[in-house]
Parts: structure tokens; C-alpha cells; sequence
DNA sequence: CGGAAATAATTGCATCTACAAGTATCCCGG
DNA sequence: CCGGGATACTTGTAGATGCAATTATTTCCG
């Protein structure tokens, strides 16, 4: 009895990323009442979680390419919601949450529940679930085969 | 009984993103071999598939925003892998792939199916089956619940 | 016919993304 | 102590993305 086939049709970069886009306008309308991006509202998240922490370190949790991180930092740095201190040698940096970044991560914290509840209720929770599980894996075994 | 707690946790639209950037690496550092960015090849193979179409149509096969597709256009047009002929009214317009573009878009092929071969190894064949799977369809309904 | 509303595409502005190259600093072996 | 290589970020360059506003046309209704 022969197998399924299971060779993936199309293209899955390009799935990946429509979908993500087409996720990111929804997203960004909510959080853009926070006057955030949803990028930003990662960020500061992020940082919120992991406390103080050096660029790079912050750019390898978030799957971000260290220069894309440097500049994703200068306008949230410009409005005062992150702070960059020297790090141990004078090669590295901390990034810190400010108190007016953490108020604009609460802010936005609203918002986005609001964006995912309207998802999760759109596309059914199960479903997303099941994305979020396939995503993560997916995700760290890329992460584990990228070049150090 | 109770029933399994499904309430997704985190956040759907950072994880698309995160594994969107993952897989963009590995496609662009393939398709760089052949000049061309991962998302110009999609211009390109959707341009090659539809035929000449109009710049509104083909925003909406790849659930782009207009504006950024006139902007996509732009170095593909200037690199003569695609033509702009004007449509039936005057406000409207075609674009059509070139010959130049055609090879492009072989070259490119080749490419693609390296990355995606590399992509269906590393994460499973039946698995990548499974995400798109669940992308194709998630996506259909993010778009049928977008704004007309 | 005439003007309001709809349609099609572009432009202004801001941000996101990444590879390659550059700068500054540190560490380690000789 | 010194020089090469590793580390940690930043900059140069180029394209991707989207919202709001704009331009140009067309359509439709009174």
C-alpha cells in the first residue's frame, strides 16, 4: 500500500510571509492606538521580560539580525521607552526599559489582547494553537541549523 | 470532563513574523545567486502566472497593500524584468513580464527549489505540508474577513 | 449636463529588514 | 608587551511594508 504523498506544494516563504503580513495589518491597526508598531510592542516587550540586556543577546531571542535591532532601537530610544547603558567592556551595551516604556508596553498590552482575542475568534483557538506549536518548532529547529 | 485548555499563548502574529524572518535568510541567501531578493521571485513566478494583469489584481493574489507593490515594481521595472502598458482606462494599467524577466525568473526557479528541497529536509517534509496546510487556509479567512 | 462618489494607482512619511563592511575593544599566545 | 583573531555593535546601501493623502479618471445620479 503506497504512501501519501506529503511533498509540500508552493512555496513556504512566501505562505509565511503573506500570512504574516496579512496578520500585521490587524496587529498594527490595534496597537497603532497605542501609537505603536507591532514591532515595538515585541521589543519592548521583550526587553520588559528579559530585563537589562545586551543588544545582541536581545537580537538572538527575537530571530533579528543584530544591525536590524540597532536600528529598530533608535526611535523607540528617540521617544524615551528604551535606554541604552554601557555594558561590561566598552564594546557592549544594555537596553533597558524606561518607566514611560514600560506605561507605553502596558498600553499597548491592552491593545493587543484586544488583536489576538479578534484572531483567536476569527481563525478559532484551536486552530491558532495548533499554529502557535507547528510555528515554535519549526522555528527552534531552524534557529538550532542556523550558523553560529 | 473538561475539555483540553486551547487558549493560545503568545503572540500569533510574532511568531509568523520570527519564522517568516528565519526562512527569509535561507531563501534570500539562495536566491542571491541568482540577483534576485525572495520577494522580487514571487513577483516574478505571479507576474509569469497570471499573465498581464492589473497592479490592484495582483496586490490582492499576494495580499499586498497597492502602494507597496508600486513600490516593488519600481527596481524590477528599471532592471527590465517587468513592463507597465497602460490598461483600459486611463487611470488603469498592466504589468507584464519580459523576456529578461522569464530568465530571470528560470534562474531563480532553479534556486527556489534548492532552498525549498533544503527547507523540506530540515523540517520534514510532512510537517512543511501541514504548515501550509494550515497557512492556506488561515490566510483564505484573514482575507475574506478583510475590508472590501 | 454637472458635480458627488467611486475606482486605480502613486507619493509622502516612517519603519522594518538584512548583508557587507567598518569601528572599537578585548583576549590570547609568543 | 604586542599583534592577530575574536567579539560587539554600528553604518552604508538597498529593498520591503503600510497608512494617509494625493492625482487622475470614470461612473452614476439628479
Amino acid at each position: 500500500m503506497p504512501v501519501a504523498d506529503v511533498s509540500p506544494r508552493g512555496c513556504t516563504h512566501f505562505k509565511a510571509r503573506q500570512f504574516a503580513r496579512r496578520l500585521s495589518r490587524r496587529y498594527d491597526a490595534e496597537l497603532a492606538m497605542a501609537g505603536l508598531k507591532t514591532t515595538q510592542f515585541s521589543l519592548l516587550t521583550h526587553v520588559l521580560n528579559l530585563g537589562p540586556v545586551a543588544p545582541g543577546e536581545l537580537a538572538r531571542r527575537m530571530g533579528l539580525e543584530a544591525s536590524t535591532l540597532t536600528r529598530n532601537l533608535r526611535p523607540m530610544i528617540a521617544a524615551g521607552w528604551l535606554v541604552q547603558v554601557p555594558g561590561q567592556d566598552a564594546r557592549s551595551r544594555r537596553i533597558s526599559i524606561t518607566g514611560l516604556g514600560q506605561a507605553k508596553q502596558a498600553e499597548g498590552r491592552r491593545r493587543w489582547r484586544v488583536a489576538q482575542t479578534a484572531i483567536n475568534r476569527l481563525l478559532g483557538p484551536q486552530r491558532v494553537a495548533a499554529l502557535h506549536e507547528l510555528l515554535d518548532q519549526l522555528a527552534a529547529e531552524l534557529e538550532a541549523a542556523e550558523p553560529r
